[in-house]
Parts: structure tokens; C-alpha cells; sequence
RNA sequence: GCCGCUGUAGCUCAGUUGGUUAGAGCGCUUGAUUGUGGAUCAAGAGGUCGUAUGUUCGAUUCAUACCAGCGGUACCA
């Protein structure tokens, strides 16, 4: 770099994984948002917001150590030197409020929050290290009548944002079911490396959707090289233990109660997994009472989600429908929302057991599905109404102008830079006005303004070769008394409308 | 973290088998038009060819390392 005298200027870049967004994606993500909190209203959750970060502890991330400072999460020292963290979900920061008020909240507790969440991950495609997620749920019932209301709640919602039936699914599973099956293959916690074992083997079980069976074969035995070679040490499993997991996997059939019969028979004899197989059959009761048939809920073995803190049913909202991007390659959105039951994470601060269950809505993915499908519903197709400004001598009377029109609650700036009536108006045209208000001499002088509809102008130029002609013209422009301005301008606006 | 691909103007990309002043289109600024968007024409601004080291008389070009971006993979409360 050089080392001239003048003053080093910060490069102007953003950091990676993080994204600014512009006026079009704010507008139809408060869209997205209003929409979701109707539902989740309706559901009767109350909102609920907590800050941005939180004691670290409180999160459940252990301090930052010297090795790895910032693992996962963003933290930093208060004054104090307490360590403080970036929140990385909505989830966590309810069980602190949970257990810090847990006396003066009704039980059960419903709440729904919504906000930007932080990963200290490295970005891909689809996954920032900033997005926006929007959670609902329940803390203090026990019964799975809240886990099914949880995947009613986000087939609700999903289609209350346009993703019609059939092209979303809501999939469950239960943790338990896993466990009964990890159990009858002898992976159980009599085991002595049976945490991270286990571990090891819902990761795998993750990826069926990705890899496919073989993948999934692989990891759960020795291991499994992929593409660009590298390789990742398997469970270690035998193939008569590796035999039963994959046909738990695979054993989706046609409708929920086949797919519990089948699993039923994998975890036979095991009381865990029963329990678990008890708890899917109960939701599915529930959903097929309140008509929510399997084209919105299904029961799919292969769903396992984050792998700490669920203890018992897990759901996942899956986009089914495949796009193909701007090179013409086929993007699947994957999961856009998910969630579960957690009974343990209020107790890390009670010592008493609070069961819980919730269900997070990834708002920003759904939001790059959704645009990328143009699902998105067109917004604000005009910009303000620009009053030009022929002299800045006269600027008083270009804010009495202005006033009328907002007064009217019509959107209306003066504008505001130094350029020439030419400039003025490829401004007016960029911010997508629908027209230019114009006082020259000449029009002061007879009480008139000029309405320049730069809608119909645009159209117009299209048969207009010469730039004589397009200037003598004037295409799209018509003058006013001063008083009829409101009314012109509304009938300008509404002549584009829908 | 590991593997691969890519790095030339704001954007999309040419180009140099190693040679003096590195190009195009689009965009941007100004003007033709002293009161009018588009189109057209003209002029202009904008690059240490990702960074460093090495080879060489000479490197944007070759080599190595690093950095960044993208993709995959791993991790992901």
C-alpha cells in the first residue's frame, strides 16, 4: 500500500454473510411479517421482544475461550468483563425470560417474537450470518396438543403468505422415536461413548435428504469421502445395526399411519420409543381432526433438526416446488422453518423442569423463495410525486404545492438537488414518480401548474423519434389551475393504478 | 477447517504465445437542448490487470504463497 500524506480512506465493503436491503425487500418482508403475526395471533400468542444480545451463559454457549473466542456467536466483554452474545435465536433468550418472570406469567405462556438473529458461520448460498427469523410458542404445557398446534400454526401460516397447498410441507418426527431405535440396535446410555456416538449417527441421518441412503450408509459405518475429497469419519456402526436405522429412514409411507405402523415395528419392545410412537399418533389425531390432512402434515422418519436441546416431537417446513435460477439450474429452497419440543431449556435456569415447544418461521429464506418465485406481491409501484423546482427564488411557492398534495395524503417531495429541469425530471423518473409537478414564470402568471405524467410520457416516447418532435410535444403534460392540482394528480395516479 | 474454480474500469467481459501509451459494451458525468424524461450524437471521468515474493533485460501474462469471491464438504445451539 502506498505511503503518500494523504489520510487513509476505509475501504467502503460490507461484511461478508451480511446483506443491506433495499427499499423493495423492506416492503414486502413487513408484508411477510404482518402476515405471520395475524396468524400467529389468531392462534392467541402475545408479542414479545427481548434485545439484540445477552450474557453468553444466559444463552447457553459456554465462555469464549482462548482457542476459539468467537465459536458460533458473536461476543464481546462488557465493562465489566462479563462476556455478552450476539443472540443466534429467539428461542434461548425466551427461556431467560421465561425463568426470570416465570412467577407473574400466566401458564401456559404463549408468545411470538420476531427479529434478526446472528451466526458467526461462514455464509453460503441461501445462509447469512444476519436473517430474520419469527417464532411462536408455548412454555408450560407438557401436552403434545401443543406440538400439533405448532404444525397447524406454521401450515397456517405458510399459506396465509401465498405458498399454496401442496407446495409446502410440514414434517414430523419425534426425538424419542430416534432414541427407541438407537436403543433396540444397543446405541444406549449404557454405552460409553454413547453422546457423541449418538451424535454421530443423527448427523448422518440429517443428511438422507442430501446424500440419499448410500451417503447415509456410509457415515453410519466407516465413513464417507464425498466429491471434493473430503473425508468424514463414520459412526462405526455394524451392518446389522446399520440395517434398522436406514429402514427407520425410509420408512415415510403412504399416509401417517402407515408410516407409524411401520416405525412402531422398529422400536418394538422399547419404551422410549414407544412413548415416542404414542406422542405421533396423539398429533396425528389432532391434525386429522382439525383437518390437516397429509398433503399439509406428514410424519417423515428422516427429520432429526439441531441436535441439543429437543426432547421429544420436531417439525420442518419444507418448500417442495424446485426453481431454476438465472443460469437455469434447478434451486431447491430447503428448509425455511422448524422447530420442536424442548422440556429442558427453561430448567438450566429453574432447576424445575418447564416443558416447551415452538416453531421458528426463517423469514428471510422464505422471503429469497418467494421472491425468486415472484410470489412477492408488487408494492409501492410509485414513488412520491415530485414537485420540480424551476427557480429556488420561488421555493415558497413550491411548498405550498407540496403541502396541498400532502395534506391530500398524496406522497410528495420538492426536489431537492441542483440540477436543471432536465435533471429534475430524470429524477422524478428514477424514484418512479407518477408525475412532475411544474411553476414556471408563465404558469405563476396565470395560476397554473403543469402535470407531466411520466407514465403515459414513457409510452408516448416510444413513437417519438426525433428529439424536436419529443420536446415540442411535451407528451403526457397538461396544465391546471393551481386549485384543481390535488385532483389532477389523483386522477394522474389513479389512471395507473392496478 | 478441507477440496475445487475464479480474480483485468462501477457492472459484464475481451486481450497480452512475456515487450513501450491495457480495450469494448453497458452504466456514470458534461454538452448538443439558455423550460422538459426517451432515442441519437459528441466529449469526459474511471484501472498500481486481487496482494506479495520469485524467475527474467523486462511480469497484467509464467511459478509459488497469501488474500478475497463463488461452489462443494464439514460444523451449525
Amino acid at each position: 500500500m502506498g505511503k503518500n500524506k494523504k489520510l487513509p480512506r476505509p475501504k467502503a465493503r460490507l461484511p461478508k454473510g451480511l446483506r443491506d436491503i433495499d427499499a423493495e425487500e423492506i416492503r414486502a418482508r413487513d408484508g411477510m411479517l404482518r402476515t405471520i403475526r395475524h396468524v400467529y395471533d389468531s392462534y392467541g400468542f402475545e408479542p414479545l421482544d427481548t434485545p439484540a444480545f445477552e450474557y453468553t451463559d444466559a444463552l447457553g454457549k459456554f465462555l469464549p475461550d482462548q482457542d476459539r473466542p468467537n465459536e458460533g456467536v458473536f461476543s464481546f466483554q462488557d465493562e465489566d468483563e462479563q462476556w455478552l452474545s450476539l443472540r443466534y435465536d429467539l428461542t434461548a433468550p425466551l427461556a431467560r425470560y421465561v425463568a426470570e418472570n416465570y412467577e407473574r406469567l400466566p401458564k401456559p405462556f404463549r408468545r411470538y417474537q420476531s427479529g434478526p438473529v446472528w451466526r458467526n458461520e461462514k455464509p453460503g448460498p441461501g445462509r447469512f450470518r444476519e436473517f430474520i427469523q419469527f417464532d411462536a410458542d408455548t412454555v408450560g404445557a407438557s401436552s403434545v396438543a401443543a406440538d400439533a398446534e405448532m404444525c397447524m400454526l406454521a401450515a397456517d401460516a405458510l399459506e396465509a403468505l401465498g405458498i399454496e397447498r401442496g407446495d409446502y410441507v410440514i414434517k414430523i418426527n419425534n426425538r424419542k422415536v430416534l432414541d427407541g431405535v438407537l436403543g433396540s440396535i444397543g446405541v444406549d446410555s449404557d454405552g460409553d461413548d454413547y453422546l457423541s456416538k449418538r451424535l454421530t449417527i443423527l448427523r448422518a441421518l440429517d443428511k438422507y435428504d442430501r446424500l440419499g441412503g448410500e451417503g447415509v450408509k456410509l457415515l453410519l459405518g466407516e465413513g464417507r469421502k464425498d466429491e471434493s475429497g473430503d473425508f468424514t469419519k463414520g459412526a462405526g456402526l455394524s451392518s446389522e445395526q446399520i440395517e434398522p436405522l436406514m429402514a427407520f429412514v425410509v420408512a415415510q409411507g403412504n399416509g401417517r399411519s402407515e408410516t407409524l405402523s411401520t416405525i412402531e415395528e422398529l422400536v418394538r419392545g422399547n419404551e422410549v420409543g414407544q412413548q415416542g410412537i404414542d406422542e405421533l399418533k396423539t398429533i396425528d389425531a389432532l391434525l386429522s381432526a382439525s383437518e390437516f390432512a397429509t398433503d399439509r402434515v406428514v410424519i417423515d422418519p428422516s427429520i432429526v433438526r439441531g441436535l441439543d436441546y429437543y426432547t421429544g416431537p420436531v417439525f420442518e417446513a419444507e418448500l417442495t416446488f424446485e426453481v431454476k435460477d438465472e443460469k437455469g439450474r434447478p434451486v431447491r429452497f430447503g428448509s425455511v422453518g422448524g422447530g420442536g419440543r424442548y422440556d429442558g431449556l427453561v430448567a438450566r435456569f429453574k432447576g424445575q423442569p418447564v416443558p416447551a415447544t415452538g416453531f421458528s418461521v426463517g423469514v428471510s429464506r422464505l422471503y429469497t423463495a418467494l421472491s425468486t418465485l415472484g410470489k412477492l406481491e408488487e408494492t409501492a409501484p410509485f414513488g412520491p410525486v415530485v414537485v420540480s423546482v424551476f427557480d429556488k427564488a420561488n421555493l415558497a411557492d413550491y411548498q405550498k404545492l407540496l403541502a396541498q398534495l400532502r395534506a391530500a395524503g398524496i406522497r410528495a417531495e420538492v426536489y431537492l438537488g441542483n440540477g436543471k429541469m432536465g435533471q429534475q425530471f430524470k429524477y422524478a423518473d428514477q424514484r418512479r414518480s407518477p408525475c412532475v409537478v411544474i411553476q414556471g414564470p408563465d404558469e405563476k402568471e396565470k395560476g397554473e401548474v403543469q402535470i407531466k405524467d411520466l407514465i403515459e410520457g414513457a409510452k408516448a416516447a416510444a413513437s417519438v423519434a426525433s428529439n424536436e418532435e419529443w420536446r415540442s410535444e411535451r407528451p403526457a403534460q397538461f396544465a391546471v389551475p393551481e386549485e384543481k392540482l390535488v385532483e389532477a394528480v389523483r386522477e394522474v395516479i389513479a389512471r395507473h393504478e392496478t
